[in-house]
DNA sequence: GTCAACATGAAATATTTATTCTAAAAATAA
DNA sequence: TTATTTTTAGAATAAATATTTCATGTTGAC
C-alpha cells in the first residue's frame, strides 16, 4: 500500500493566497487593507473573531464577509477554515492519522498487518518531523554533552529505547549508564548519580512508578533532567528539557520510531558538541 | 512533539499547562481524558469548537466547559483564548526562527541533520514495505509459534533490536529467552538451547564472530533458524528463514527503524499463531 | 445492600458571532 | 455640476456556539 503523505489538504490554503496575491489591483480599498493583513498574517485570520480582525485592520466586519465572498466563499467562516486548516496542517495531520491508525479494527491478514504497522512507523516520522524543533535538540544535547555521566533510565516498556540511546553514546565517547535496574533496585544504583550528571527518563505512559521516584532524586540530587514522554505530565514536566512525541499505535502496539530515531539524533548531536569541546579545550 | 518555549508572553499557556499536569490525577475519568488531549494537541484545542473536540474526545461538550472551570475559567472559551494565544505567538516565532535559521549555523546544521535522519528512517520503512512477503513472515512467525522458546541472539550493535524482539514476545505470551552474553560467554548461554528452540539471530554487517559461532551452534543442536541481516551471506543463508532489510545510514550511522518494525510485527504474528494453538488445544 | 456525593450527557437557554440588508457616503463618468 | 455606480458602515437578523440546568448514572463509604 502506498501513501501519499504530502500536505495536499493545504493546497487549497495556497490556491487563495495565490489568488489574493494576483486579483489585489482590482480590489477597493478596504478589500486591499484586507488583502495585505492576510497575507501577512495568516494565522490571525484563523485564530480571531471577524469583528475582532475588523477592528484590528480598521474595517467594518461586513467588510471582511464581502472579501471572502469576492473569493467565491460563502461567507467569512468559510474562508476561515482554509486558514484554519492551513494552521492545522502542519502540527496535527500525522496526529489525526495517528490517531485513525488506533482505531481501524484488529484484521487477521498479515499482509494487511504489515502494511499498518508500517504506515504507523512512517506517521510517527513525519510527526516527529513536524514538531521538533533545532534549537530544542541543541538544548538537550548540550546537557549531556556537559555532563560528567549520561546516565539513562530504562522502565520495562522503554528499555529498548534506552539501550539504543545509551548504546549510542558510548560509541561516539559520551559518558553513559544505563540504570536498568537489574540485579538489584533502580534506587541502589542512583548513589551513583552526582549534581554533574544528566538523567535522561525515557517514560511512556502508564509510567512506571520506579521510573517516576528515580526521576524525582535525580532532581534532589541536582542533576540535570531530560525527559522523553508521550504525555507531558506531573513530574516529568519539572524537567530541564523534554520531548513530547506522538507515536502510532496498531491494536495497542505502540510504535517505537519516533522514539529512537529522535535518541540517535540527541545522541549524535551530544557527540559531535562533546568532540568539539575537546578539541577546543585538549 | 512539543516544546518548552522560553516565550515570556506566553507564559499563561505554560502555567495552564503545568497546571493540567499537575492536577492530572486528581481529575474524574472525563477531565482525564480531556487532560490528556490538551496536553497532546493544544492546537485542536485552539482550532475547533467545543462541540468537535467533544466528538473527538469522546466527552459531551459541557464536560469542556468543566474542564475549564476546574481550572478557574469562565468557561470554555476563556480557557480556549489561552490556546489560540500560544498557537499565535508559536506561529509568529516560527517564522522569525526560519529567519534565524539561515543565520545561525549550529541550529541549521543540527534541523538539517535531523531531517536526513528522519528521511532516511521513512526510506527504510519504505523499503521493508516492499522487500518482505507475508509469507515470509507466515513462516518465521510459525517457527516462533511452534518453539519451546524463542532465543535472541544479542550482539552489540542489534542488541537494542534484540531487546525490542524479545520483550515484545514476552508480552505476548511467546516464551522468548535474550542470549545477550552477559556475566560469561554466550557460549555458556547455548547450553539452555534445545532441539524443540527456535534461535533468532540479528546481525549486521560486520557480524560479531560470536554470533556466528552462536548461530551455527544451534543448527548443530538441531533447533530452528531464524536470521534478520543486512547482508544474506554464509553461515546465514543456511536458516530456516531469514530477511534481508537495508536500513539506510546517514553519516555513517545506521537507522534502526526497518529492523525494528519487523520485529514488531514477527513478534505480534507469533503471538496471535500462539493463542490461536492454545485455544484450539487447551 | 443503601445512601450520599459526585460525575455525566442531553436538552434548554443564553451568548457570541456571522450574515444580510439598507441607507448613506464615496467614487466615477458625463 | 449631476447622475450613476460602487463601496461602505451599522443595524437587524440568522446561525453557530457556549453555557446552564437537571434528570440519570456511577462511585465509594458505611
Amino acid at each position: 500500500m502506498q501513501m501519499k503523505y504530502d500536505d495536499s489538504s493545504d493546497e487549497a490554503f495556497e490556491a487563495l493566497r495565490e489568488q489574493i496575491a494576483e486579483d489585489y489591483e482590482g480590489l477597493s480599498k478596504r478589500l486591499k487593507l484586507i488583502a495585505d493583513f492576510s497575507l501577512q498574517d495568516p494565522s490571525a485570520i484563523a485564530l480571531n473573531t471577524a469583528a475582532s480582525l475588523g477592528e484590528e485592520i480598521g474595517v467594518a466586519p461586513s467588510a471582511l464577509v464581502r472579501f471572502a465572498k469576492h473569493f467565491g466563499f460563502s461567507g467569512f467562516s468559510e474562508m476561515q477554515a482554509i486558514f484554519r486548516d492551513h494552521l492545522q496542517v502542519n502540527s496535527t495531520s500525522y496526529k489525526e492519522r495517528i490517531h485513525a491508525l488506533a482505531e481501524s479494527g484488529a484484521t487477521r491478514d498479515t499482509g494487511e498487518m504489515t502494511d499498518r504497522f508500517i504506515e504507523a512507523g512512517i506517521a510517527s516520522l513525519r510527526d516527529l518531523q513536524h514538531s521538533i524543533s533545532p534549537e530544542h535538540i541543541e538544548t538537550a544535547a548540550k546537557l549531556m554533552a556537559d555532563a560528567r555521566i549520561v546516565h539513562i533510565l530504562a522502565q520495562k516498556r522503554t528499555f529498548t529505547a534506552a539501550t539504543y540511546l545509551a548504546y549510542n553514546l558510548s560509541r561516539l565517547d559520551v559518558p553513559a549508564n544505563l540504570l536498568d535496574g537489574l540485579g538489584g533496585t533502580l534506587e541502589q544504583q542512583m548513589v551513583t548519580v552526582s549534581p554533574e550528571d544528566t538523567v535522561v527518563a525515557i517514560s511512556f505512559n502508564p509510567s512506571a512508578g520506579e521510573t517516576v521516584e528515580a526521576f524525582e532524586r535525580a532532581r534532589d540530587i541536582g542533576a540535570r533532567t531530560i525527559v522523553i514522554t508521550d504525555l507531558a505530565r506531573a513530574p516529568f514536566i519539572h524537567a530541564d528539557s523534554w520531548f513530547q512525541i506522538s507515536e502510532a499505535s496498531v491494536d495497542g502496539f505502540r510504535s517505537l520510531n519516533a522514539t529512537i530515531s529522535l535518541a540517535l539524533i540527541l545522541a549524535i548531536r551530544a557527540g559531535t558538541m562533546c568532540a568539539e569541546m575537546n578539541t577546543e579545550n585538549p
